[in-house]
DNA sequence: GATTTTATACACCATTTGGGGTATAATTCT
DNA sequence: AGAATTATACCCCAAATGGTGTATAAAATC
């Protein structure tokens, strides 16, 4: 069996060489090149070259390792990008698979358990550790219960057809809320009290479906409702 | 420390019994007992009896796996099960996540392997075979691209130019934010209290000159700062 | 080596927000 | 005329937010 062609994407040297070195004491394994950041990777499989897999550090300096896979992707789709992170952030590790991250490890991990996760990926599997793992499953059982944010939200903001049937006076509440005026001042400059406002407020919450300022701020901003 | 106390459903009595007598060579592990159906698990923590860790065959007759899974976790949240199986269809994998599994192991896997494994599950961890793994990754990737998100396809959060002096850590939490997170929300996928972020957040006000969630969520849209 | 910055965590407090009621005029629609 | 909608105002409560502090450990900087 072919050996397995490596490139390592690390901007730390000491952690770049050292995984260079421990990798290639592993027989199924050729690390054929190491990168400290992506730009010069891209320029690398750009030319043609390519590797089977690239093991990508995710905190890079310049384009980071989320938008690399992205690029690398679009440029050589059968190149498999391992993510090679210390942090767990589900928001990361959400975004490097959708980016199309084929395995996301920590770099905690042992070596001789890295190759044989890396052996995994010709037969479909994906390499992932098991705290990486955890906050996937966390996030994706969170996902059920409320709104399909992470990877459905897409805001598609094309609406021009903004008609939320709000009337006048939710209107003139809207606009003053979205200037960053709270209930109190709101209510000062409408001449009405601040309960009300909040009346307002909570109704057109319920008609434009959100359920916080921030919801609230990103539909007004994004549909133009002001 | 303890050892981890297991019980294990399957249906055919000679895995059952095989495996029983695997972990038990492992002094972490102590298989408590074991079940040929779904049924008599359910009745037996009904009862009141717990275990740490339930290793859970997915074809089971009478209830399966994944509605025991379901069960279980509304008797007692803090039963970790982990769906034991011979096929990693991604559509059962994705249901037993949702449904509340905390691993998806297959039964393929080595003892020792999988005693590794459900020792993360302590930490946080999730035990996940490589090829289930990459199912799982592959349907993330489609749900992905039914409605392709504007920030991950949107390119352009080029933070680069960022001359607020926000620090990285800031910035995680600016845009969990700016998404839609709360504190304690945001805390959970950055793996720190909602106290720190709540911290970062004041500092974060301080940089832009902000002072509101709605003045926040002004300057981060229109200065594209995500 | 000393200092500053960063990341973390906790305490306390007042205010704001989100969500549920009810109620009453006034307006609009049927 | 009666029904629905709108605008107003109040009650309640739990949760979230904005703003103070203090404190520790690690990292970066001087």
């Amino acid at each position: 069996m072919d050996k397995l062609k490596v490139y390592i994407v690390e901007d730390e040297k000491e952690v770049r060489e050292g995984l260079k070195y421990l990798l290639n004491l592993y027989s199924e394994i050729k690390v054929a090149r190491t990168f400290s950041c992506a730009e010069d990777l891209l320029a690398d499989i750009e030319s043609g070259r390519s590797a089977d897999i690239v093991l990508m550090d995710i905190g890079l300096p310049g384009i980071d390792g989320i938008k690399a896979t992205e690029k690398i992707r679009k440029i050589n789709s059968r190149i498999k990008v391992i993510m090679l992170t210390v942090f767990e952030e589900p928001d990361k590790i959400f975004r490097a698979i959708k980016a199309g991250a084929a395995g996301y490890v920590l770099k905690n991990t042992k070596p001789a358990q890295l190759v044989e996760q890396l052996k995994c990926l010709n037969s479909g599997g994906a390499p992932i550790s098991p705290e990486a793992a955890g906050k996937l499953f966390s996030e994706i059982q969170k996902e059920g219960s409320k709104e399909p944010a992470a990877w459905t939200a897409g805001e598609s903001s094309d609406h021009s057809d903004n008609d939320y049937k709000l009337t006048e006076r939710e209107f003139d509440v809207l606009r003053a809320i979205a200037e960053g005026y709270n209930y109190r001042e709101t209510a000062v400059r409408l001449n009405i009290s601040s309960g009300t406002v909040k009346k307002h407020i909570l109704h057109i919450y319920r008609k434009l479906d959100v359920s916080s300022r921030v919801e609230f701020m990103k539909k007004v901003i994004n549909e133009k409702l002001v």
